[in-house]
DNA sequence: AGTTAAACCTGGTTGC
DNA sequence: TGCAACCAGGTTTAAC
């Protein structure tokens, strides 16, 4: 589910509201990705501090007076994977059978629905330290970073010789792009997901950043997309998928030319596409 | 070194 | 109706 512009959507809901809050208690359900690396016990009496974003992970952090209890100040590094949603419960209700972390605070739960689990919530020290420093150290450049030039994403393109849409989904060039806005950004570039990336001329490379910082940017702007199941932190579905122009849309008419939208499989991933309006 | 498959897990949809 | 096969918003790990 969760692309960048979920993620931030999510992070915008729950940000004000922990800002200082006081954990009271963790519940852990059916494990997910990874262990959680702290005994949960050990997180209560901490204060949640200003929740960050990078890339399509979510940064926590707890802190804890000098000396107090158990474990030092660090902080939870989340990622909602392919089905995961938070919410932020004034009164949290019994756990369901896909709620698998609850963060249960002075200012309410915060819960993760995660169906399929390919979510994690990890304890670390802090950013720049393990785990979380290695989860995040083979991320590619935010997309919206002003020093992320145009000419940085040619200079980085150059070096791959996969096909443009696998490079953007493996998110070690430019993070926040998955299944959907990397289908949607290369229709709006009028490239071809075929494409290998280093064959990508710079004007090329300037229409993709563009059109990537556009969808991204209308997405947020609609709350994300919402296919099955995702919904920010107060149970708001998002409508970008409503005005999607090539992605889940296999035979239909493409909306700019009038064409039939097609689909292909690119490392193990559907991609939908114009065949008209993407040749370069 | 770089690219591509396999793996993780559950549930909804499609087709025989 | 039943059941198998396939599909789904992600990313690490192992294998060419």
């Amino acid at each position: 589910m969760p692309e960048l512009p979920e993620v931030e959507v999510t992070r915008r809901g729950i940000a004000a509201p922990l800002l200082g809050a006081r954990v009271l208690a963790v519940r852990l359900g059916k494990p997910l990705r990874w262990p959680l690396g702290r005994p949960a016990a050990e997180l209560a009496g901490t204060t949640v501090g200003e929740v960050t974003r990078r890339g399509k992970y979510l940064w926590l952090p707890l802190h804890r007076a000098p000396g107090v209890g158990p474990a030092g100040s660090g902080g939870l590094l989340l990622h909602l994977g392919m089905s995961g949603s938070l919410a932020l419960l004034p009164a949290a209700p019994a756990p369901g059978v896909h709620d698998h972390f609850d963060l249960v605070t002075d200012r309410g739960t915060l819960r993760l629905n995660d169906p399929r689990r390919f979510g994690a919530v990890v304890w670390s020290p802090s950013l720049h330290e393990a785990p979380a420093a290695t989860l995040l150290q083979r991320l590619g450049a935010e997309p919206f970073d002003p020093a992320f030039t145009p000419v940085a994403l040619h200079t980085a393109l150059r070096r791959r010789r996969a096909p443009i849409k696998a490079v953007l989904l493996a998110g070690d060039v430019v993070v926040g792009a998955g299944n959907i806005y990397a289908c949607e950004a290369l229709f709006q570039a009028g490239i071809h997901p075929a494409l290998r990336a280093d064959r990508i001329s710079r004007p090329s490379a300037a229409r993709l950043l563009a059109a990537l910082r556009g969808t991204l940017a209308r997405a947020l702007d609609l709350g994300g997309s919402t296919l099955r199941d995702f919904t920010d932190a107060h149970g708001v579905s998002g409508a970008f998928q409503a005005e999607a122009a090539v992605y889940g849309r296999a035979g239909l008419r493409c909306r700019q030319c009038g064409g039939t939208v097609r689909r292909l499989v690119q490392a193990q991933r559907s991609t939908y596409f114009c065949a008209t309006c993407q040749r370069r």
